[in-house]
DNA sequence: GTAAATTTGATATTGATACTCAATTAAGCC
DNA sequence: GGCTTAATTGAGTATCAATATCAAATTTAC
């Protein structure tokens, strides 16, 4: 229901990829094999939460020549052109996430008994954040908001 | 009006000493003269949200032989009687807030301008979210909301 | 193809926090 | 007060994620 007047823009990969192409020749960057690769890797894991150890420890197997400090500065590229979130759970290591579409908003649900993340949407608490910071003067450009618990599986332990 | 039924339980310092005290002896720790120094300078800090760092540099002038570590380990220990949350806003560095009263809970509006950070409880933000948990068979213990945007002395700028 | 500029990969460095351990200090008991 | 036991302290070191450095390789534009 919430998603009724808004089209989501980008979908498929060809289309993500256009975007980063875009990115690219906008800001005078260059197109390498490297970027190519990580790319594609990165993007099947659209609805999870990636490490830069996880992504580096995958592609190392097809790809043993690419370097640790590629992947952090491809990922961060992903983020400034939009296609990535930058996520930080607490536990003291980045994560980051695929965007399915642009303008995609979604908060998070997580687990404390076995990490599950669980992805959330809610127009309700939207509108309530931004009448928060209308009355505070603020204005908002982005909002996080984590609920930290035990999913179904991990409730019997608490 | 959030806060009609709610008594506040903790908010003399002479209570939050109590509240140390008892939790030392409960857990058969020690009182130390640096654990008192400590907690006298963070309660200087209340509705502010200060850096390892900051309080060192403050407390190093009065006690120039308290070390970094020592911070670092009782702060640690006010957060876990209680007396002190731990915040993260994505700088990299962990911040300490001294509670004001049991079982308090509010979320946070950050400036990306000027840093500042403002202080809020919605009732409804909260029923919203219990909600969202309950959909998802959650059971929720903490959760953490973020608004980041530019404070009205920011906002000329953007 | 050439020149200019960016990118890469390996390694070193940084910054925040945790650990280690000998020396010190507090608590409980006589 | 002394004695014993255990926790705490401070200084230094270790760890871990993330960033910086820099020469060599690669890409782009002409």
């Amino acid at each position: 229901m919430r998603c009724d007047t808004l089209t989501p823009k980008i979908k498929q990969k060809s289309e993500r990829k256009k975007a980063l192409e875009e990115f690219i020749s906008k800001k005078r960057l260059k197109s390498t094999k490297q970027r190519d690769v990580i790319f594609d890797e990165f993007f099947n894991y659209l609805g999870q939460h990636v490490t830069v150890e996880d992504l580096y420890e995958k592609i190392k197997k097809q790809h043993p020549r690419i370097g640790y400090a590629t992947i952090y500065r491809t990922l961060k590229l992903f983020k400034e052109c939009g296609l990535a979130f930058e996520r930080n759970f607490g536990d003291g290591r980045t994560r980051y996430e695929p965007v399915k579409f642009e303008g995609e908003h979604h908060d998070h649900l997580i687990c404390l008994g076995c990490g599950k993340i669980i992805e959330f949407a809610n127009n309700q608490i939207e509108s309530c954040s931004n009448q928060v910071a209308r009355l505070n003067g603020f204005e908002v450009v982005n909002h996080k908001l984590e609920l930290y618990g035990y999913c179904p599986s991990c409730r019997i332990d608490h």
